[in-house]
DNA sequence: ACGTACTTAGAACGCCTGTTCAAACTTTTC
DNA sequence: GAAAAGTTTGAACAGGCGTTCTAAGTACGT
């Protein structure tokens, strides 16, 4: 029987180290700067061994986003269900370097298939997520949801967190902070006045 | 007295055309792809003749923002003043060429600093422009500014169409389409409800 | 018509790319 | 301690890159 690879205890870690140079390198100097050499360099080790990790460029972005959104997505179910729901998803929708690494795999994704693909997958399920969670809010927080559906309320809050935390990033002179301002106090409101329903 | 160059007639739609292959280029295969060489392929002259317009790649990227910035730049202050400003602001937002060439752009200047200048000074200057209109405009269309200040409806609004379109463009099931009707929706109601200040 | 200045082609520079291959090395298993 | 399997290296491939240089070609003002 073909027991397939077995192995040694190192190589999670270093399939890790990887990981992480090659966030790095798209945070830094963009998705197009992310090569087996770069990538080989950062880690201290020959590009070949990086293909030995990740046959493929290809797998090496894909498994950067999975990992990226694998985590993203537990927090997201996570948050939707905390005490302060709307609270806890705008905090995480705003995380800056999330949102950095994001446009990246985005522009990425639009000319390396495999990668537009797997982005496609998670979009859906944290957006169905999200949705399904906004069915039970918008009533809690007191949003009509016939003006206001679940679909243009989770588009609207994604946005809004991209919009801010870009220009804030980028260091663009569009008033991000008294955007952000506003929507904290915003939030603030709103989880006050929420009436949680009784099941 | 140096008079400098003094271009022949067909120049400037030479320009023109190297300037539309490397839109054509970024929307297709990332800016990524873009170099001295796919852009003559596709114009079809030599690459060398690419620098002899556009000395570096910067120039011709900066080019690339430069000429689209310019023409939504009028036409978001078209929009503004227009009789129905927020539903003109809306149409030109959720533009999807436009969106996916901004995303290029947004990537490709995280790594060329006189890319990132320049998208910075235009980011800058037309969301001063929204803002300056929607002190005026909030009050008629019955929205108080104090709860929804210009920073935070600008960013919410360019944020929401960014959102919608990229999924929409890229093909991502996050039901894209039913956050658009009900925004559709949202703005008949708003320039119905539109009051109108009288000088 | 001529000369000047603008435009184009061609070759070449040094460097970087993804990936493959065979060989060497290291850890584990028996 | 030998064999097997997992890991790492170094060299090499074919090709693309931005850019520069020289020389040829072409439109234009006079």
């Amino acid at each position: 029987m073909a027991e397939g690879r077995r192995p040694r205890a190192a190589t999670e870690e270093k399939r890790k180290r990887i990981l992480d140079a090659t966030e790095e390198i798209m945070l830094k100097e963009g998705y197009a700067a992310v090569s087996s050499r770069s990538v080989a360099t950062a880690v201290g080790i020959q590009a070949p061994l990086v293909h030995y990790y990740f046959s493929t460029l290809d797998d090496l972005f894909v498994a950067v986003l999975r990992r990226r959104a694998g985590r993203n997505v537990e927090r997201m179910a996570e948050a939707l269900a905390s005490p302060e729901p709307l609270r806890a998803w705008w905090k995480l929708a705003s995380d800056p370097r999330g949102t950095a690494l994001f446009v990246e795999l985005l522009a990425a994704a639009n000319h390396r298939p495999a990668l537009k693909a797997e982005v496609g997958q998670i979009a859906r399920d944290v957006r169905h997520m999200q949705m399904d969670a906004l069915d039970t809010l918008l009533g809690e927080y007191g949003i009509d949801a016939e003006e206001f559906p679940p679909p243009l309320v989770a588009a609207t809050i994604q946005g809004l967190a991209f919009s801010v935390v870009q220009d804030q990033a980028a260091g663009y002179d569009t008033a991000p902070d008294q955007a952000i301002v506003a929507m904290d106090r915003l939030v603030d409101r709103m989880e006050a006045g929420r009436t949680r329903k009784r099941r």
